[in-house]
DNA sequence: GTGGGTGCAAACTATTTGCACGCAC
DNA sequence: GTGCGTGCAAATAGTTTGCACCCAC
């Protein structure tokens, strides 16, 4: 069991991890949320606190964190990853314009997956839903 | 409404379109299947029957096809993306090992996305559903 | 013959990594 | 003080693209 200290947003982990001021900034900002922003957006606002950032130290964090199960990596259509501070099941909308990812209010049913058993000899761990539509704002510009 | 000649596999769609050998092969090599590959594993087996292929046509073919609605590409949570002969809308199970990503025998339900409609601002188009898991060639490996 | 398609190589994008130094513990 | 984390830059991986030549139509 790990403890993350200087301020604890989270839940204890690994052991003998450091709380750097980049990475409370890159976690809290991911947390601040909204979205799920791709890691260049993350480390556009983490420099404008922490101006000397590498963009390298953003992706080795988001790691760490994603291993520790502090947030997740989003697993999305578009070509570039995009994180998310939330750690518990649920599913996301992609616009397929603007790339945009949002939750979705919907609960997941843990039992999709226990149909799915049956039908093939996978050993079945998870699953991802996600949808794909307009964003109200891409939907407004492509009416004018 | 297009014409691709020299044994057409294929829909008619585009306007003005060739049936190149290169084009043929790789289309061919796709739906012979089975599975679902990558750019480059595709590249391997079409060079095998066309030594000078080269990859960018490899990769501007599955982008041509895909446009055309001949095939699909697979937006897979594996970094590398994939490519599907099969058209219609099906699900797929990943082996978060070994990254084979294979059909499911389950039919899709447009349901799901009228259910969701309520839900969220977004028109919603699609959705995808995969699911992760051991295929069983990497579960006999892991319980040796 | 014409223009879409190809091979080749260079360019690009997103991400990862090696290394010397810095700071959280 | 120790060693994990950082900044910086170079390296990778996957995919895209510019260009001169080729060949399906």
């Amino acid at each position: 069991m790990v403890t993350i200290t200087r301020k604890a947003y989270v839940p204890p982990l690994a052991p003998s991890l450091r709380m750097t001021r980049q990475r409370q900034m890159i976690l809290q900002e991911l947390q601040r949320g909204p979205g799920h922003p791709t890691a260049d957006e993350l480390f556009a606002r983490v420099r404008r606190r922490l101006p000397r950032t590498s963009l390298g130290t953003v992706y080795r964090n988001l790691d760490t964190l994603a291993d520790l199960g502090v947030i997740r990596k989003v697993e999305s259509g578009g070509a570039q990853r995009r994180f998310d501070a939330r750690v518990d099941d649920h599913y996301h909308v992609r616009c397929a314009v603007c790339g945009r990812v949002e939750d979705v209010a919907v609960r997941p049913s843990p039992g999709v997956e226990r149909a799915l058993q049956p039908v093939t000899n996978y050993e079945i761990t998870g699953h991802r839903l996600e949808f794909v539509g307009r964003c109200p704002r891409c939907r407004r510009q492509a009416s004018r």
